[in-house]
DNA sequence: AAGGTTATGATAACCGTTTTCATTTTGACA
DNA sequence: TGTCAAAATGAAAACGGTTATCATAACCTT
């Protein structure tokens, strides 16, 4: 506990705003804009820690774009993979495949490595863009 | 054709010693390395152009360390996976996994996403380090 | 309310990468 | 081989996302 921000629930609820990765710019004008009136938004720096700790703690995913900026994204199930919409950029969710299991044992096996894990990212085109 | 440049062939052998996946800078220092002498190596930005190009080609293959910092790889295979060391840092190819068409699959029938694509990583401890 | 701890905001620093542009090299063709 | 246009290069500045700095403000705990 305690390491904890003043703002971590409005951060988390405009990670929640469309189902997509915000960069943590995009989140921070998500809060401005959510706060209609004169109210402060916090400032990016604070975005930024709180980004950083909320990945860190496992609260949100955090991949890299193909420009190397990092996303952010809250994510509902522990065990899942992301499937991107190339057009739109929207991401969806998908079921960690349990194939996966099998290629990583036939990997240590093949390899000596040992502690295997993995990344896996798929991104195709969704259907309403299709 | 017409686009190359004449340090092509000390990059791709700069990326060739070793097999981890180098920085930029990186392959930058090896090619100074390499030459000896007074000779003059290329400068950086000609070694980001060149690698930027590569990659593009397909020359080289290219992935984002944990930082953002982009770091390429010349590969033998066309099909085939990264296995990283998370010790030394080296990277071996593995074989492209069948059994991932298979995931691919069934993950399109089950969203209705079309043209799916993935990138799959793989990082563990090596033999030696281990 | 006092005092120490932690979070915040504004700004500067950082660092990898890209852009710019003047200069050099290259390649085609007479 | 000399000329000329097109492409590549180097040096330095610009860029953009991220992190560090530090003074100020908010937050406990007693």
């Amino acid at each position: 506990m305690g390491a904890g921000s003043r703002y971590d629930n409005e951060v988390l609820s405009a990670l929640r705003r469309g189902d997509r990765f915000r960069s943590c710019q995009e989140v921070h004008a998500l809060i401005a804009d959510a706060r209609g009136g004169p109210a402060r938004p916090p400032s990016l720096s604070t975005v930024y820690r709180t980004l950083h700790r909320l990945a860190r703690e496992g609260e949100v995913d955090a991949i890299h774009s193909e420009e190397g900026e990092r996303l952010y994204r809250r994510c509902a199930t522990s065990s899942h993979h992301h499937l991107l919409c190339r057009a739109c950029g929207r991401a969806r969710e998908v079921p960690h495949a349990r194939e996966v299991r099998a290629v990583l044992a036939r990997v240590e096996r093949l390899t000596g490595f040992a502690e295997l894990s993995y990344s896996l990212e798929f991104s195709g085109v969704c259907p309403d863009c299709d």
